[in-house]
DNA sequence: ACGCGAGTTTGACCTGCATCAATCGGGTAT
DNA sequence: ATACCCGATTGATGCAGGTCAAACTCGCGT
């Protein structure tokens, strides 16, 4: 069995997609879009607990999640392991290999997960008759870069709580922006690798949705989160010093 | 007086400048660097202290350092900041700002400093002429999506004194590429700026310095170092577990 | 030379989170 | 059902690093 299947494209196109909204067209202008529709020539499944690429690998291409979740995360000689974001459909990954050479981390299916390919090769091309995918791009870069900065603030100045309420009201902000409830949502990340993300033990994580959920700010069974008190929680992140 | 002045750009030229080879024009072919000269259209000098940008001020530029040094933090409502970055000359500052909008966080001159401003919209004409400029852009957002990686690395899995052995390895090596002593160098940055961006308090930091010179790690002195001992550093960061 | 102030160092103490260890619970195979 | 396993929870204890406080150093201006 297979565990990376590329699988059909005839429904590849970005004009047609019903991620179009929040994948890498997004904002663009509708015309300019159906040009896009040349760039995704190839789409992968790749299952669950599988890589879609591993740190050190060439890949000159970018991927759109299309379905599932995806991790991505940097490896160390010693078995350690950071990781480094999180990724739900729309957002794309592979966007620090872009340097000729190598990708800098590796990146796992959290759930069986689909992505459209779009060769580097092939961006270059396609901008010549769309000159604001180029725009796109790099909006897209900066947005990564802006979001790991936001990571940084949490791991290098915030206490373990309020970098936990500061995830929940993440995901679920980037939930709502799929369709999906803001309050009432599954995570597909286990214990483990949200303390992993958050500096934190798993011990740690536990305790503190168990004490969430005992102040009445959340009620938490395994994956499943449903938000009670979501300004409590943004206090708690940001307002009081 | 004014704190961030234009200077005169009458050499401004990215083929004759003696950054080239760490800064945007890196790695690219000299015939393409010629057409890069009409890209900087102007040149600002920071003074120390001062802010060359300012987080949520709209400027559709990125800016290559030239001579100085510059930090970029994030700020919170509450005067919180966190530290993103220090850079030094050849590396390019703003790449978080290249979504249209505002930058996502600002940037602070560590000394006097002088940087060579270039618009985003010059990228975009002079990319037309030399299509390698679109390559470099993405290769140098890239690796600032590496590099805050590696940070991420840092706050979320290292002890303390493997934060600051890992930053005065990259310190040194950064400082090496520009030519100067690998082992000898002059801290633009306090100790507490140290701190806040390796997440530590300045006592901790502090002590962490004393303790590297009594184990004969290092010297220092106020913010001159000297590394004696650059294999135990690394040792210290990333062999043993 | 003196005094002053900002940045740094050092010490004493405290606490938030890690560590170690035991138990629990839900899902799956038998 | 039962047994098993993996992830999650909960408790007990320890320690790395934070906090509070005092002293020290190096410039710098007078």
């Amino acid at each position: 069995m297979q565990k990376r299947v590329p699988v059909g494209i005839e429904s590849a196109h970005c004009s047609t997609c019903m991620m179009g909204h929040v994948c890498l067209p997004t904002g663009m202008p509708s015309h300019e879009i159906e040009q896009l529709d040349t760039l995704v020539k190839e789409r992968i499944r790749v299952e669950k607990g599988q890589p879609l690429f591993r740190q050190g690998e060439t890949l000159n291409a970018l991927f759109g999640l299309r379905l599932g979740s995806i991790k991505t995360q940097l490896e160390e000689e010693n078995g350690q392991h950071q990781i480094t974001g999180f990724f739900l459909p729309g957002e794309i990954i592979g966007l620090d290999g872009m340097i000729e050479g190598e990708h800098s981390s590796s990146a796992i299916a959290m759930e069986d997960s689909e992505v459209c390919v779009v060769r580097i090769e092939d961006i270059d091309d396609v901008s010549r008759y769309v000159p604001s995918l180029q725009h796109q791009v790099r909006r897209i870069m900066s947005k990564e870069i802006a979001r790991s900065h936001q990571v940084l603030l949490a791991l290098g100045s915030m206490r373990s709580e309020q970098r936990l309420a500061a995830f929940l009201i993440n995901m679920s902000q980037r939930l709502a922006v799929l369709g999906y409830s803001s309050t009432d949502f599954v995570m597909r990340m286990g214990r483990e690798e949200i303390g992993n993300y958050l500096g934190l033990t798993i011990e740690t994580v536990s305790r503190l949705f168990s004490r969430f959920a005992r102040d009445g700010l959340i009620r938490v069974s395994q994956r499943e989160v449903r938000i009670l008190d979501m300004v409590a929680l943004n206090e708690l992140v940001g307002k009081p010093c």
